[in-house]
DNA sequence: TAATTTATCCAAAACGTTTTGGTTTTCAAG
DNA sequence: CTTGAAAACCAAAACGTTTTGGATAAATTA
């Protein structure tokens, strides 16, 4: 039923040796064996178990997807970075493995699970920029790419957004549409974004010759919840505002809520712009301008170079940060 | 650096057998010697390399989630199932190895692919039911849980929501409200649910003894434009519609944008209830009442199933099949 | 006491590959 | 005809486990 290398052997004439060898491309077999013995593979379906493979040799074909901190508004993030990898890695013929954060509590070092399970590269998301977890990384020898963590390693690199561009993209925009009250609802302060939206947020209002002021800041949690209150308290303290910049769309649409309910027309009264352009951005009443992260992409690129990294020992992990733009919705107009 | 089961027998005193019949509760293994290898283990922080064990022995421990014909639409749908799976396989010790499309068509079979990678146990997402891996499946030995298409083989089984049961739920609570010309918008031909849904709509009509008419059905295929398309064409056939039941939550939404397009409006003109319960769900405006599948716990028991089909082969696989529940937020009201 | 059973333990085989460390064959050069 | 090198091949080891099929010693029975 199941073939192996043993039937190739047997029917070919040649060793199992050979046979691996041919079919693996090494140069001490003639041609007309390996020709013969790929046409015989070919013939009986013979696909090398991965199981075994991986257990001997250093080619370890599956990398893991670390899903930590998972919670419900990441769903369309998440669901593109599995896509990209999915598709990106199976182009390759490597596989996916995934893991949560129960995982890495089994007393095991990241090493040792990935090891244990045969996986030779990681992909790591969600993980908070404190977490103990990153000294490891930045020593392991197990290939790693961060989303979103700037922590580089041995064979440890990381893949996210240009943050601060896209925030100053989106205060560019609202600047050009007459707007000069920019309000800010952040995320939380346990992920490395928020800084960076932060800071672009700053770097756009100087770029514009706009002053900063603490008082238009909120923090917020990326939390629906959270955007309301944002909105609400920026809003109660500071009438004049006329535009809310919000990290991220979940807030923003609890912020654009939040603001019809308190009696103000959005974008007449003021405007709203988002972060990620999730797919109910457009779904939204008005519809959410925001600044749109492409994960798709990114997972795609996540994997290229963890295979990279894992086939070729040469290869020094490099970081790499994908442009964001400008979707221009219903939520931003000019001012009057 | 890495502890293998020599590491333990060499320091316990005792062979390389005796130690993994130890550890693995046979019982041929004196008390204290269980004892004393168990301490050791932990001490060195042992645990038993995967891959090795699932060369030889038929304890596989890696399920395999196949993510077939994915679309975009399902994002949230697949997110939940993943989480689950993910939630209820690490508290078991499994693994989770995902699949696209792509990996079936490598010329392996279903069961060779599972071979080949030590999988134990498949759950399918996304088939079509007229798909010939289905006959395959009806055979194969590999304990197999398909997601939302009746198949039921040796080792296979599905588990679903009960559809029939939501679209009644759809039309008993719209015509509780006093609608009696309710259209639908149906998905495509190709998902066994549509067949379901469908089957529910008649069954909720004549339960509540309404006649059914064909012009008031719309055939969609789980766009958003199909759904305004529906909503435009059964209004513009059939003036007389008060609500409209449409067989998935991005439909609906299309159908709701399209008839207020049109100049009516929802609630009051006109009804749309959705399938689903997506997120966005509650974001749209008017928020959209839906018939909700709770898809996480979906995935929790797929995998608790499938582990139970792995490790007891005594166990039959059973169909399951759970319940929605009606969801009713702002894009119903009352026929006036 | 001898025979049988039971409780412990373990050496070796097995899983399906790749890798190591050769051997044999071929062929050109001396 | 020898020699040396290159080309082609392969047996056996290795990967880290579990499983098989005993072996040994102790306890029980006859």
């Amino acid at each position: 039923m199941i073939v192996t290398i043993h039937d190739v052997a047997k029917k070919s004439g040649y060793s199992i040796t050979t046979v691996s060898r041919a079919l693996n491309g090494y140069g001490d077999v003639n041609d007309k064996t390996r020709k013969k013995i790929i046409e015989v593979a070919k013939e009986l379906n013979y696909k090398p178990n991965r199981v075994a493979r991986s257990l001997v040799s250093k080619k370890l074909d599956t990398i893991g997807l670390f899903v930590l901190g998972r919670t419900s508004f990441q769903q369309g993030f998440i669901f593109d970075i599995v896509s990209g990898l999915m598709d990106e890695v199976s182009e390759h013929d490597f596989d996916l493995l995934i893991f949560g954060t129960q995982s890495l509590k089994t007393g095991l070092t990241f090493q040792q699970l990935c090891h244990q399970r045969g996986v030779g590269g990681a992909v790591i998301t969600g993980l908070k920029i404190n977490d103990p977890i990153i000294q490891e990384l930045e020593k392991s020898d197990v290939p790693t790419i961060l989303v979103d963590v700037p922590v580089k390693g041995k064979k440890a690199t990381y893949i996210t957004f240009d943050n601060q561009q896209g925030a100053i993209q989106a205060i560019d925009y609202l600047v050009s549409l007459g707007h000069k009250n920019i309000g800010f609802i952040n995320g939380h302060r346990e992920a490395w974004v928020c800084f960076e939206r932060f800071s672009g947020y700053k770097k756009g209002l100087a770029k514009n010759n706009l002053p900063f002021k603490e008082d238009y800041i909120f923090y917020g949690d990326f939390t629906k919840e959270s955007g309301q209150n944002g909105a609400r308290q920026l809003k109660e303290s500071n009438s004049e505002l006329t535009a809310i910049f919000v990290a991220s769309d979940v807030m923003a649409v609890g912020a654009l809520e939040e603001l019809v309910a308190m009696g103000f027309d959005v974008p007449n009264d003021i405007s709203i712009i988002g972060f990620d352009d999730q797919d109910f951005a457009a779904f939204t009443n008005p519809t959410l301008s925001t600044i749109r992260q492409d994960v798709y992409p990114l997972g795609r690129v996540a994997a290229k170079n963890i295979i990279r990294l894992i086939t070729d020992p040469e290869y020094e992990p490099e970081v790499n940060i994908l442009n964001t733009s400008l979707i221009v919705r219903q939520s931003t107009s000019p001012t009057k």
